[in-house]
DNA sequence: CCGAATCCATAGGGATACTG
DNA sequence: CAGTATCCCTATGGATTCGG
């Protein structure tokens, strides 16, 4: 009675179908804030290095210090992510991909690619809606 | 010099890789958003036929009736869905993916499957990250 | 039936200053 | 160096009411 359509479960009913929550909202709305993705994608750069805080922070120069340490520590405590903390002066934070985390890259690249591939398109689509007043 | 690794483009520099932003973070905040996926997820549902304001409604149960409208129009501007309006009385509006929408199923697909695989774990591990008090 | 308008509570996120 | 703590502003989104 419950199919998969594009990842997600859903059902028949006589109302017509019905998406049946599979939980993984939150995880996505993870995904999507301002600053997950960025952070991924850093940290994949280097699969085999962890990478110093300070590195991290230098690879997106917009970020702040603050939502570095937010971001972070989310992706930490969702498995994605590993932090290992030397106690030393001045002390020293690495982290790196967890092996789940490196699972979602495939994923991540197929979905930054049709990203690349058509971000025009949406910007021209945006300026042609705000031009007509959306009476498209 | 610029190079893609995942699906972002970046440039090393002697102080380390640095992101290159390719606008797409607003896209991403977009799908990343609290109902996108869903109502996207529905419309994908029937390919052929377009489906009503309430037909989606009814589907994603909890959504509010302005969030709704709200969402559509942004994927609308952003030329992911098609409207249209019958001026009858009652009024009729129906919703359908454009052909750039379809494009992006595959991809999301590709997102939503991994999730589905993995929210378990996620769930886990953040269960264990805040029993522990974050010093795992 | 579809959606615009309003009100309001909460969450996201920037700037800055402080600490081991 | 790698955070915390605080303040404050804005965006998100729910509930409700009104309108074509």
């Amino acid at each position: 009675m419950e199919k998969i359509i594009h990842g997600r479960p859903y059902k028949n009913t006589a109302k017509g179908p019905i998406l049946v929550p599979c939980a993984p909202h939150g995880v996505l709305a993870r995904l999507g804030d301002k600053w997950t993705i960025l952070i991924m994608s850093i940290l994949a750069m280097t699969p085999t290095t962890p990478l110093r805080f300070s590195e991290i922070k230098n690879g997106i120069p917009e970020i702040s210090q603050r939502m570095l340490t937010v971001t972070l520590r989310n992706l930490q405590r969702d498995g994605l992510v590993l932090r290992h903390y030397f106690c030393e002066v001045p002390p020293r934070v690495e982290y790196e991909l967890t092996l789940m985390g490196k699972t979602m890259l495939p994923a991540l690249e197929g979905f930054t690619g049709w990203i690349r591939e058509n971000w025009q398109a949406i910007e021209r689509s945006r300026q042609a809606f705000d031009d007509s007043n959306g009476d498209l």
